[in-house]
DNA sequence: CATGAATGAGTTTTCATTCAT
DNA sequence: CATGAATGAAAACTCATTCAT
């Protein structure tokens, strides 16, 4: 039917331009009247998509996120060794280098979450999912404890990511041999800890 | 004169009031009204003391983020060897929950920061600030490439702290050991590369 | 529409009231609040209509000039000669006072073009469309130099209308002989100049 | 004694800078604060030498045209026949422009006065003086009705000043045989009349 | 399904005025 | 005489949400 999918479509373009524009204002300077504008739509159609401009902003977070997570996989799958994998991981930076839109988008979500339940819950499985999808091609290179250092790596990479914004120096060449060393296979890597 | 001491006890209140609503609202969720009334003070006072309510949130911002980083120093030279830093900055994360005030006042401010260059600037100098103290205490304590670790190591504290606020299972339990393999020292961090 | 009508309506209101309000209070004096109240209507429609007070106070000032202006053609047909002529302006100082709303509102406008640039090119519309008419008029009755006398007498309108409103005693039977000296014909005004 | 010296300086001060910021402002955008950084004093000052702001304004407003036109009398006393006062008048318009802060101030005073009645008074006093000065010296010219046209022509002046600062199209040339013709002499003055 | 006018509470900011020192 | 901190009432403007059409 056309009108169910007109109706999609505009859901779709109102999830796109309030994505866009939480990275560029923030969270909580999304205004229902932006959206519909960056849409190019009528301003009576967030409301009648949408219960609510906080429902409207954690579905399009959401949206963009899960999408995001679901190319690591791939992105992992090709990586051989441990050191590809450092390499990988080392890259992203320059992919995401804290003030590009889905960097951004990804802070300011964190942040909405911790006030927000319902949002928080949807977060946390995106976390998990993205920790997942690292731990198990951890394990498969015979990392030891590929859970907690899937954990510390995803938690990293955020915390990389968000400072990358105010200090460019935090280079993909820095971080490669830290993050090389926490790849440590069974049995050896215990020999120089003390 | 007691005029200008009152005058200096007032601007107090404001900035601590203001950190107080960052960590709690969230930056762009702090009102004038809310600052005055949670110090106790008359609403015309916040622009009477301070250029504008983001003047006054930078402000108020930054104080606490070099009193944090103040306290750092004194903390990890009370650590003996690799191990009790990594023990140290695993316990961090208990102290600094991701829902705390403080946790989530440094994140508000990297985000903020992004989007108003003067306080970028700021939040620069404590992020180098932070990385010289743990640089400092790492190459005393025969860490290699003291600067990158440290610079890896401090982002990765705030990712972890960021996530924590979703995830609670990540614990300094699980965070421990991975952050000791970072902590490799002089002529043998290479050996199980690769 | 019904809709549509409704919303011209609530315009031209808000228009009507910021008018009223700019001869009253003067134009700095006129508040959203205070037009809102005089219309009738709710608060936040000032802004809903209108971007800026300032542009509020611009078309409502624009609109009553305009009206004006076109009145005074008309009122300049009905002129027979040079004598009728200056009865005719003479006796606009009875009409136009200088505390009445229109001139106020006239003189308020011309101040406030000095610091707008984009209501200086409406005011300055206006004057030339005044200035057209009274200049087509003069020449049709022969009287010499009509754009310039036309420019002058305009001017002096302007400010008798000023000055009577701190001097009563500005009446148009003394302004009219004076007047009348300027409609000059050709062939002959120099003749006693010197 | 330095005190009262002193006070009378600031106070001096004070209306030198609340003059310039009618200028600048307008009338009603002049704040107590502006007034004493333009002067470099205390904010506390102006409430301590003037009863209220527009006290202050109206002070300054009236001292400066009182300023201006006692200047007139020796500027029209240098005047020897009727042709050079056309020129006189003519060439005024050079000096005030329409946007020079004196020009400015006439005109938002006249405004203000509208409002205010102790105002309106002190103006009216300054609209006289002018007037007698101009009336005097056309009727040693010999102009006929000496009063009346002083009346008109200085009317006819601000109308001129008023709407030179939208167009400056409105030039001394244009303006000077316009003027020319009002300074009729006994006898003649209605020959070209009808 | 869609529109856009309307509402009223909320925001930041400015300010004249007061007053303790 | 002078200071500048303090007050509280405005000001302009924004906005989520509702609703008649």
């Amino acid at each position: 039917m056309t009108s169910a999918q007109r109706g999609h479509e505009v859901r779709q373009r109102l999830l796109d331009a309030a994505a866009e524009l939480i990275a560029e204002r923030g969270w909580a300077a999304v205004s229902t009247r932006a959206v519909a504008e960056r849409a190019g739509l009528a301003s009576g159609l967030v409301h009648y998509h949408f219960a609510s401009v906080q429902a409207l902003l954690s579905q399009a977070a959401l949206a963009v996120m899960h999408r995001v997570a679901a190319e690591t996989g791939p992105l992992l799958a090709g990586v051989g060794d441990r050191s590809e994998l450092a390499e990988a991981l080392a890259a992203s930076l320059d992919a995401y280098s804290g003030t590009d839109p889905v960097s951004v988008l990804f802070v300011e979500t964190y942040l909405a979450a911790t006030r927000d339940p319902e949002l928080r819950t949807g977060v946390a499985e995106v976390i998990v999912q993205f920790r997942a999808v690292l731990a198990t091609r951890l394990a498969e290179l015979g990392v030891v404890e590929p859970e907690s250092t899937a954990a510390v790596l995803g938690a990293a990479m955020d915390g990389l990511v968000l400072q990358r914004a105010l200090d460019p120096k935090l280079s993909a060449d820095a971080v490669r041999p830290v993050i090389r060393r926490t790849l440590v296979t069974t049995g050896r890597q215990e020999e120089d800890g003390r």
